[in-house]
DNA sequence: CTGAAAGCGCTAACAG
DNA sequence: CTGTTAGCGCTTTCAG
């Protein structure tokens, strides 16, 4: 920039108003500059212009896994967003550790990004999540978990009503012995059971107590759950499935033992993971716009940086969508009964 | 830090060494700053620092799409690297699309960030792309695809090697009659090709063109192609397939046509995605390790950045593995038999 | 329309 | 061990 200043005999300050073409500016002026800037190859110093502009034009954004695929498309939608605006996303993975979510979020407070988009990495947050958020003036949007006890921006989806949602297919579809397979103490987990109890309530069913299973890894619980489910007297007729893999497992341990799906069991899942359509049985699924979720939650961000007053805390539901596949289709056996 | 500085009645440099523990610092008025930055909350101007350290202590990372379960691990991979050394990653998607590349990659020197990790969009690179790396003094590695020119690092993965496996595989398990599902004009795509028809003439083997049908859209041309397949005179006996998505297509396509899988066609895959364990038929496939070529690749970078005295290019290529599941498991049955 | 002065928050290099 | 001086590359403010 000096360079160019000197070649053309002009002040700094020109080139650099020419440069943002910032009014006041001379026309024929502004061309020789910015000729010059384009023979020198010249490209401006966006950490400088930080320093001084106090905005760096950079998003923070924190998830526990990039690898599970609702936060790679939750990131996506985010990217796709804030990139055509000119701002670019600093990423960072939680791996699911609290501690390591809180270094990380200073890291980026300290890099003075413009916003942050935050997947907690568990629901009770620490309590300094929820302080340091609250007190910074650094705008803020959470996604996917609610965090007890925040009280910011937040973007998710309604996990009772996928509960409620796939629970009711599954008895319209003629089920009565509805089963719920579970990775525990998350909140998209509670609300999913909350949805699923609700659901059975208004139907007039019973809910008993060991036709909800727990398991800890998303892995086994489906395939290990649905084994044990298969040995109670009353063997269930109908199993929600806490996500897509866990009804993939699902779906062979009931093949394993021998029934079929949908006609003995019918499974129903959550994610609608693209692949599901490709499974033994294609699963049936409650589609959660992942996608969704990280272009609403960038846009409300964006809202936030550019309005000068601050904006009176947004909760931002995206409502799930039922997907049926064969896996819990058995309308057309109800009808021919 | 004034404040600190204020306070305590030092100097600013006192405080900014203390900081960061700079030798040459007084036990006790270390303390004493430490204390008191901790009291003010004090948090380093990271921007500040970087302008005048030339140094930014963030890695740009350029991947064609982040939904892609390949580039997601990727991802994943080099934040494990980076994050702990204390760099963050700002990601950009290209979107498969040459002109997003580069402005990404403009914007991105724009920010000095001290290196670039990029998945070129294309095998033909934009000459710019190649000129503005070599070029330019920022270090910089290439994954996935080696573009034709670039002569800097690359980490990738022997896309030859992968063909000539899974093809050899299937030879040995009894196929004398395979085929290849493929997506054209990607330079993996081209290395598997090269792979399988290498394979078969090593088994003297014909190299038969009908029986490599290409297709565009991943999604598609595993169905489809799979049906095209099927319907010659001389039906294949075995499959190889670009990826698991088109292996799982091809799959649910031998099915469908009342076909049993290995038995009448055995069917491999690439890529290894976690779910192929759960398909109609469990997927063989030949696993990438994608998360190596990250960890690859920003090991290397770091080298790249530490050293003082630049690298000479290093080209270095992953050993793909092979995964033997049911859909080519004809072992057995050839024993039997 | 153009430019001179001041400073963003921090640090490297040297002098006390 | 501590402090002074200078400046990173750019922009804002205000005076020509």
């Amino acid at each position: 920039m000096k360079d160019i200043a000197r070649d053309l005999g002009v002040s700094l300050m020109t080139v650099s108003k020419a440069l943002r073409n910032h009014g006041d500016i001379g026309e024929e002026t502004k061309r020789r500059v910015l000729k010059r800037a384009r023979e020198l190859n010249y490209r401006p110093n966006l950490i400088a212009r930080s320093l001084v502009a106090r905005r760096s034009y950079m998003i923070g954004l924190i998830i526990p896994d990039l690898m599970q695929p609702g936060f790679a498309e939750v990131a996506k939608g985010i990217v796709r967003i804030f990139n055509p605006l000119g701002y670019q996303i600093v990423i960072s993975s939680s791996e699911q550790n609290p501690n390591t979510e809180l270094r990380e979020i200073e890291a980026l407070l300290g890099r003075s990004v413009d916003g942050l988009i935050i997947a907690p990495a568990q629901v009770h947050a620490r309590e300094e999540l929820i302080k340091k958020l609250r007190d910074g003036q650094m705008p803020h949007v959470l996604i996917d978990r609610m965090p007890t006890g925040f009280e910011g921006h937040f973007v998710g989806v309604k996990y009772e009503e996928i509960g409620m949602m796939a629970t009711e297919h599954l008895i319209e579809q003629g089920c009565h012995r509805v089963a719920h397979l579970r990775v525990p103490a998350n909140s998209p987990g509670i609300g999913q059971l909350r949805g699923y109890r609700q659901a059975l309530a208004k139907h007039g069913l019973d809910t008993r107590a060991d036709y909800v299973v727990s398991g800890h890894h998303e892995d086994s619980v489906g395939y290990q759950g649905m084994r044990k489910l298969l040995q109670l007297t009353s063997r269930p007729d109908g199993v929600f499935c806490f996500n897509d893999p866990v009804g993939a497992g699902a779906i062979k341990a009931v093949l394993e033992a021998g029934l079929k799906v949908p006609e003995d069991i019918a499974v129903i899942g959550a994610g609608n993971v693209h692949y599901s359509d490709l499974l033994r049985v294609p699963l049936s699924t409650i589609d959660l716009s992942s996608s969704l979720i990280g272009v609403t939650a960038a846009n409300l961000l964006s809202d936030c940086i550019e309005s000068k007053n601050l904006i009176s805390p947004r909760r931002i539901l995206v409502t799930p969508r039922l997907i049926v596949r064969e896996s819990s289709k058995r309308s057309a056996v109800v009808e021919s009964t």
